[in-house]
DNA sequence: AACTATACCGAAAGCGCTTTCGGAGTCAAA
DNA sequence: TTTGACTCCGAAAGCGCTTTCGGTATAGTT
């Protein structure tokens, strides 16, 4: 069987190429008739559209770009499947592609950007984790490429973006602590280039600063986003002089190894230390004891970043697709109230 | 700034497009000084050879496509991003794309295979998590598209395949409690239609019979691949009478579950009840009690899998790509001596 | 000096599809 | 019968690149 191409159909049904394109495109100046005979022809022979050959001459990539950085290692894990599921499920409808590239490092992933755009392999991009000021924005307006951002930047108000409102969610975390009467509470951070991870600080200091409760710095200590580094941080915190009944972490990765720094000093986490992680991961559920979590709606994101950026694609003001989701208190076993000795 | 072209190019340097393509791609054919005049020209103007029309001259879509199913869930999540770090670094070399699908169903996916492949937007494709008689093998063959499988089925002897020697990982971990002088191990298993699960589930029985233990049949339950699912089996376990004194667990994930419901029965994970688990996962570092598991090499994975399909797609013989890796014991806290009462 | 090699580039034909334009039919109204 | 309005399809150009082929200069041989 040789391939099966519009010439082959062309002989086979005795019309032009021309023709038997439109038809199949649904144009309307073909009669029912002979849309019906291509339609059949299609589909006993197996004819299947040369996708370059129609991109080429329609200048449409029908391909969207997802490039996301791997410095961090597996920050993303938890992220990834959901998202990805997500943007895939957006794009089938239309029949669209995803391409996923990863870079190595800032300048790498710049140049990937570029040159996925410039010679159009796609007509979107989705991009994640943003910086606090990411040179990712400017360099993508700058190629005139309609794009959507997972998580805004410091100033995000000229594009595409979906994000969850960090602050508000570590404000939250700091309420349900102090109405359990914490006063000593910490924070565990992320690297404060993540855009996501200076929100998460500054949603825990105005938490503190509308109980009036004063910032202790010694409380405040920066972590990798992992189990490793959550340990890290907590032995850090488990050595001061005065401890804190309660911490909450930059997310449940750093929670889960906060939990064990807490378990090994030979404490029990949800009584004399509270702990609250943030994403929300089902996983937080069977570790010891269950996490207590402020929950991300991510299965709808992805799904919500494609629809978006097909809307831009389409036309869209970018500045119309900008959507603020609010995280919620999935209350497990890992809080309690202040434990008085 | 229009759209820098061949023409344009050809236009600015009074050049033939034909010469500058071949002075691009280095053809034997051009003098060293046009071609650095060429050059000049394409760093000068920002030329970008545009892809779709590449790939419609050339017949190579230059890029592979990885379809992985969804039907059941997270299963996947902690090896997508290494292994999709690995597929990606490993098509760098050559600039080549990476397309990403997720299939809904078992139909879908191999419509979706079908469609990639006939579309010619692929020129290569790999499958994850094979099942024990896996349709989508004899598909691929039919449609003559290279490809390499993330795991094998119960006869992969005719194609390009990268695998973890199940069987004896799971014989070793019974080795390993037999040692620890256990004989009331038992086995939470996954859905047996995976042939991971499969063979997994034989290294066990393989295991217990080469110490000359009798299976019993109790001693054998499945379990859905997540925490939630280890949990529900353990909680069977829990309910019998006679109590196996270790438990080896499909999946970390499933692991983490297994080692809840023991926690909640009152016993500790690694003193009454051994637990050991699969993947290897930086996780289960930091679960109570640290999970002793058996260590698969995923961080190459992605990247050996690339190179295979690089090779096949070269024209190597499929048969010439297989590869099998052994994992390895990674003791932590979660098994210990059987506990005499 | 003429002849054969060699180096280098232009010309042109594709790759497989889309899309505009015009023309051949058909039919109804004038 | 003529005219106009449609309906439907063929013809052909073009998307931007690759690649083969042939031809002209230049160098190398005798």
């Amino acid at each position: 069987m040789s391939k099966v191409n519009l010439k082959a159909l062309s002989k086979h049904l005795g019309l032009t190429e021309g023709t038997i394109s439109r038809a199949i495109n649904n144009y309307p100046d073909i009669s029912a008739h002979t849309r019906q005979r291509v339609m059949k022809a299609v589909d006993e022979l197996g004819y299947r559209a040369n996708s370059n050959a129609r991109r080429l001459a329609t200048g449409n990539a029908e391909c969207i770009g997802y490039v996301l950085p791997w410095q961090m290692g597996h920050i993303s894990e938890p992220f990834l499947g959901e998202l990805l599921d997500g943007l895939t499920s957006a794009l089938s409808e239309r029949q669209w592609d995803l391409m996923l590239t990863i870079s190595k490092s800032a300048e790498d992933e710049l140049a990937i950007i570029s040159r996925l755009v410039q010679s159009g392999r796609v007509n979107g991009l989705v991009i994640s984790r943003t910086l606090t000021h990411d040179p990712r924005i400017d360099h993508m307006i700058g190629l005139g490429i309609p794009f959507v951002t997972h998580g805004r930047t410091s100033k995000s108000d000229n594009h595409a973006w979906f994000d969850i409102d960090n602050i508000q969610a570590f404000k939250d975390a700091v309420d349900h602590l102090v109405g359990l009467d914490h006063e000593k509470i910490a924070h565990i951070y992320g690297p404060q280039d993540y855009n996501f991870a200076a929100q998460r600080k500054e949603g825990y200091r105005q938490g503190l600063a509308n109980h009036g409760i004063a910032l202790n710095p010694l409380f405040e200590v920066q972590a990798d986003m992992s189990e490793k580094g959550g340990f890290e941080a907590m032995q850090y915190l488990l050595a001061l002089k005065d401890l804190p009944t309660a911490v909450v972490c930059v997310s449940d990765m750093v929670a889960l190894g906060v939990m064990k720094a807490i378990r090994e000093a030979g404490l029990t986490p949800g009584r004399e230390i509270s702990v609250i992680g943030y994403d929300g991961l089902p996983l937080g559920a069977h570790s010891y004891p269950a996490l207590t979590t402020m929950s991300q709606p991510l299965q709808t994101a992805g799904k919500r970043i494609g629809e978006m950026l097909l809307g831009v694609i389409d036309g869209d003001k970018p500045t119309d697709h900008q959507e603020l989701l609010q995280a919620s208190l999935t209350r497990r076993q890992s809080d309690g109230p202040v434990c008085r000795p």
